[in-house]
DNA sequence: ACTATATTTCGTCATATGGCGAAATGAAGG
DNA sequence: CCTTCATTTCGCCATATGACGAAATATAGT
């Protein structure tokens, strides 16, 4: 029950939901995450750690830059499940759409000069 | 979106899951889900109006009485599958066991005399 | 080691949420 | 219509949550 209860508070922010339906098939990392959402750093990070702490997403260290993805095979089903539900129910509402148009273009720029652009 | 925000709202509460899942195949008068939380009446009833209004659950007035059950055919697509995935992931886990035995118990006792005892 | 910089942690604030009791509402029966 | 009583609505309080900026942390390159 404890583990379902951390899933579904994950899951009651939207911009966390936003979070999860960009990763996508693909990892983004934590400025490409930022241009999206246009919210503060620390805001996101939060976030983050409270999707990673709900076994939802995954992240990865490359370099100065962390990059996180939806949880894989090694996440507890209940996690798997309620990613596999998200994703069947908003992959065609206009928000999800709008962030995806969006992320094409944030994904044109390097991240380099992405996170760079943000200071 | 927002019918999905609502859903996971909904499903962010301990006690509001605990009532959804006490709902399994039968419907419950208020006086008895606030025997099984033991909760005080008005905050019960708030959380019926959140899961009434996400359509996880559906009310029917029988006298003075108000009986709450599951979703059923006529609700959304998200709703009946938010509730399957809550059942799923659920229905073992000690918590909802526990309340399933004492719900047992609850329902041997006539709504009357029960809600008599409640004040 | 030092600097630059991507991310996280911490402290703070405003708002949202869950709890209760008191009062209002609505249905049944005198 | 008046009372009873199950439930809801309202007003209030304590705590939780999401937001930010500043400071701390961690990594790459010099």
């Amino acid at each position: 029950m404890f583990s379902f209860m951390t899933i579904t508070r994950a899951l009651s922010d939207q911009n966390r939901v936003r979070i999860l339906m960009a990763l996508d098939r693909r990892e983004l990392c934590v400025c490409q995450l930022i241009e999206l959402l246009e919210l503060a750093p620390s805001t996101v990070s939060k976030h983050m750690s409270i999707l990673a702490n709900a076994r939802l997403v995954e992240g990865r260290q490359d370099g100065r830059w962390r990059y996180y993805r939806l949880a894989g095979d090694d996440a507890p089903d209940e996690a798997r499940e309620a990613i596999s539900w998200t994703f069947k129910t908003l992959s065609k509402t206009p928000q999800i759409l709008k962030d995806a148009k969006r992320l094409k273009d944030i994904l044109k720029i390097d991240p380099e000069v992405l996170c760079k652009a943000q200071k």
